[in-house]
DNA sequence: ATCTTTGCAAAAGTTTTGCATATCC
DNA sequence: GGATATGCAAAACTTTTGCAAAGAT
């Protein structure tokens, strides 16, 4: 079976890298370091952690995944997809995507006229409860 | 001279707790780890690291500062004010505060009616060039 | 006197570096 | 064969923990 990512010459198709790609294309949450070990450890590799550090920075050069950072002290990835934000439950640690289709340019453009500072990008994300977790009396949501 | 902090009973006033907040007081920009030990060294201080990241802890719970994390990998503080947004600027790293009439608000609304996630707290942080780096053809500004 | 704060050493957690070896094309 | 990828050990960097000593009220 081909892959589904392109690569440019000069880059070869490893199985760790290809682990890799399969990885964030069927996981549709961010994850860090350690989740993405624990996927490789399961699926029956045993790959450095240098190796794998080394190939994200790699997929995130290559915009086939992106860097995340919601403040947690550490950072998590996610396969590219369309500028977005996430929406991070407080309670059981879920996290979902949203995008607006106004997005924030009546913001931008504020900040403009009033600072005449040029917004290249932002970074938002949202905290709160998600539906399942406002059901229960525990806030704790099984997911 | 006192402070213009009020503490609660069983909370003493000790030159560490007041020499950080002296700091905070009189800088505008959030500041991380090595810059608050900087300031405590050139103060002629020599505080432990360990003390340092304890009162920063601290003086967050007392709401005194706030935590700030931009994604580098740190976290920052800032005197604790209402609540902002930032303007990082990459060509220089200038970190101005920016506050808007109506925030998120329509976002929050879309987002409570198409997935019933109840928003309690956001993180928006804006990316791009300063006025003074936008005059620059070397994109290098003084500040 | 007692509770709070500090210092020190050690460690934990995340990420990076240097270098030698292996692997892909 | 030559460039690219990987493994290993070590370290860098930020932050935390445990415990004993010092300091504040």
């Amino acid at each position: 079976m081909k892959s589904v990512f392109k690569f440019t010459q000069n880059v070869r198709q490893t199985p760790v890298r290809q682990a890799l790609c399969d990885y964030f294309k069927s996981y549709d949450e961010p994850a860090d370091y350690i989740q993405i070990m624990e996927f490789l450890d399961s699926s029956g590799r045993r790959v450095n952690k240098t190796t794998v550090y080394r190939q994200l920075d790699f997929l995130v050069e290559s915009e086939i995944i992106q860097e995340l950072d919601f403040g947690e002290g550490k950072k998590r990835y996610e396969l590219a997809k369309s500028h977005h934000h996430h929406l991070l439950c407080t309670s059981c640690d879920k996290i979902e995507c949203i995008a607006f289709a106004e997005d924030l340019h009546s913001q931008e453009a504020e900040i403009l006229k009033t600072t005449h500072f040029k917004v290249t990008g932002h970074m938002l994300e949202f905290f709160g409860i998600c539906k399942k977790c406002q059901n229960k009396e525990n806030k704790l949501c099984l997911r």
